[in-house]
DNA sequence: GTCAGATATTGTCGAAATTACAATTATTTG
DNA sequence: CAAATAATTGTAATTTCGACAATATCTGAC
């Protein structure tokens, strides 16, 4: 910041708002809260907070989801901060949004169920409150454009996954079909997922492979120059 | 922004600062200046101003820009915003850092002059107050990224350049060596560069053909599923 | 006016990555 | 044991990428 202009100085309210993503094994979604209070008392919006003096940002969005999930050690990355005078129609309100993702059966269901909170497909929810809706929109290109290069899209899924299932929550983000054969060739041949002895038989009568992203490896090998391309 | 804490609304100090890019068809550099005030009055630091009550983020990026280099209408994107608690030693301070791409010689020398700003290569610049070097590193990283996938480089060039500018500045960016021919192909099977009849005889004695960038062939192919790629 | 110097411009070939595409395997259930 | 379901595997054609060097054009010096 600087002092170099001839403004006086102002102060704002500063607000975090959490876009949660989870993956269902079906769907990419988005977890939603009914806003408590007036205005727009019930619609639907993300789950927010203010900034308290000697919070930082990201202590912020770290109690803010702790607020509504339960959770804390989760994948928590600032998207964008929405700044319009007029975006909230009551106060000035400067907010920072954050994104999460989290292994959708992780949270806490008894804390989500007192927040009124539900999970929303990405590709079908509600109208949202203020500018809630762009700030979804920005984290799903965000996710979209970032699955792509960084193995995030693990934190999504539980430690142990098959590969039809990490191939389906690509599909999921990315909303386009892929090719078997060549997916599986292409994640394998990274030699970032350790092979199981066991097999998850709920999705099918043969039973597929449980594998593991080993991050230790990932990191190995970024180090000397690799990247993680799907 | 919600209100869903047990939390009392506090307010903050919001300011931006911006990271100004330019190229001299040398080097990447940054503008920085002088701060004007205690504390570390003197000292290198970005260009910044506090958010007034009223103006938008954009706005106020826009303004701070304006105040140093006289331009309006450039290229000019939010890059994060930084919330430690004590990034700023002596108030709460939290800062939206913008970062903008001009062509070098557009600005308005004057302007610059009276604010005591000075380029400085992105490879060898002063030590920064507070996290302004962590911003710096932040939108190099991101220029670096967003450059191989978006045509912002043009951005950083003169209306008509030639092809071994453009390349040199991709030099610069990437900081790694391009090979020519390879670099041209790429380039020119895009359609996206307007070759002139003119000539840029300043930098060889052969001379070398001038190029326009094409935004409505960029859009146009865009829209048809093509995307920008070095 | 000729030569040296400097940079611009152009093409090919082998390697690697990407894409398209279908049969077989393992298991469960009726 | 037949049918149903999803997992797993390989190959060939195409495209892209990366390495690599000779020629063209102009200026300025002599």
């Amino acid at each position: 910041m600087d002092y170099t202009t001839n403004y006086a100085a102002a102060k704002h309210l500063v607000a975090v708002d959490c876009i949660v993503f989870g993956f269902d094994n079906e769907d990419l979604k988005i977890l939603l809260v009914r806003r408590p209070i007036e205005p727009q008392k019930g619609d639907w919006s993300l789950m927010g907070g203010f900034v308290q003096q000697g919070e930082s940002l990201d202590d912020a969005s770290k109690r803010v989801l702790y607020t509504l999930t339960g959770l804390t050690d989760v994948y928590l990355e600032q998207l964008y901060t929405f700044g319009d005078v007029h975006r909230d129609p009551v106060d000035r309100v400067i907010s920072v949004a954050y994104y999460a993702l989290i292994k959708i059966n992780d949270y806490d269901r008894e804390i989500v169920r007192r927040n009124g909170a539900q999970w929303f497909k990405v590709s079908n929810y509600p109208r949202l409150i203020f500018d809630h809706d762009q700030m979804v929109q920005t984290a799903i290109s965000k996710l979209r454009r970032k699955c792509r290069t960084q193995p995030i899209g693990f934190e999504l899924l539980p430690e142990k996954f098959t590969i039809p299932q990490l191939q389906s929550l690509y599909e999921a983000i990315l909303m386009q079909p892929l090719d078997k054969r060549n997916f599986r060739k292409k994640i394998l041949s990274m030699n970032l997922l350790d092979k199981l002895d066991e097999k998850d038989k709920e999705n099918s009568k043969k039973g597929a492979y449980l594998y593991r992203f080993n991050r230790e490896k990932y990191e190995t090998l970024t180090s000397n120059g690799f990247s993680f391309e799907i």
